[in-house]
DNA sequence: TTAACTTAGTATACATTAGTAACTAACACT
DNA sequence: AGTGTTAGTTACTAATGTATACTAAGTTAA
């Protein structure tokens, strides 16, 4: 009965609604995040995007993609020139996505010196 | 030359200060924040979180709160009684990845219709 | 005319990471 | 001696990611 210790929550995980599960968890692959920021500063081409994201291969480029265009993150346009041109480009639903998603990776560059100074100290304490 | 294009930004991920390779994948996992959430409420316990966070391994707890204590955003505490005790709480650097990480996951909730509805839109129409 | 080149992919085999189920250590209680 | 507790570890399997080679549908060059 004791109300000093606030209740505290529990996560439901296998929840078909769950936000993390179904939203976060997607885009927290290696490299969704890459590719949205990729095409934030517009639409852009397969092979130029596969320049532009440093070592990434075709096939999880391909399959990130699809992957995105799925959840409406990304419009995908093929043209049907010679060679033809598949065309990809941000969703508003997309740009929408980007900005919190920013706001977690700005975050992160603030604070990559902790993580890393934090890391460190871990690692040569676990030494025996 | 022409200048009317913004020039594209190359998206560094191998870069070994690259915040997304640092930080956000990290927490991108599957169970990370879902553990770094259930702190947010209060220091807690090994089998009081395994509890609450629906459908975890303990395997999967131990090394996800290893990973998280390495990176400074958890703090782990043995108290030698028996049977043991191991108390985890969240750093003041834990605590301020969990603002930005909240922002994700609350745009993630506000919008979990929208993503279901393209993806169910995408499988319908990829049916041949 | 046939060989080489382009873009946007697939296919295959292999490596790495995530996840499961069962087991262990160190006690305490009965 | 046997059972229960907490906080793990070990050995195995499933899922995800990577590297490399291959394809389709043309265009251009020799």
């Amino acid at each position: 009965m004791a109300a000093d210790k606030a209740q505290k929550r529990r996560i439901f995980v296998n929840d078909e609604n769950c936000p993390i599960r179904n939203v976060v968890s997607h885009i927290g692959d290696k490299w969704s995040l890459l590719i949205l920021f990729s095409l934030v500063d517009g639409a852009d081409r397969f092979n130029s995007i596969k320049a532009r994201v440093e070592g990434i291969s075709q096939r999880m480029l391909t399959q990130t993609l699809r992957d995105l265009e799925r959840d409406g993150y990304v419009n995908r346009t093929v043209y049907p020139e010679v060679p033809v041109k598949v065309v990809y480009e941000l969703t508003d639903l997309g740009r929408g996505l980007a900005k919190p998603a920013w706001g977690l990776v700005s975050w992160a560059n603030q604070h990559l010196e902790q993580v890393k100074n934090a890391r460190a100290q871990y690692d040569q304490e676990s030494e025996s």
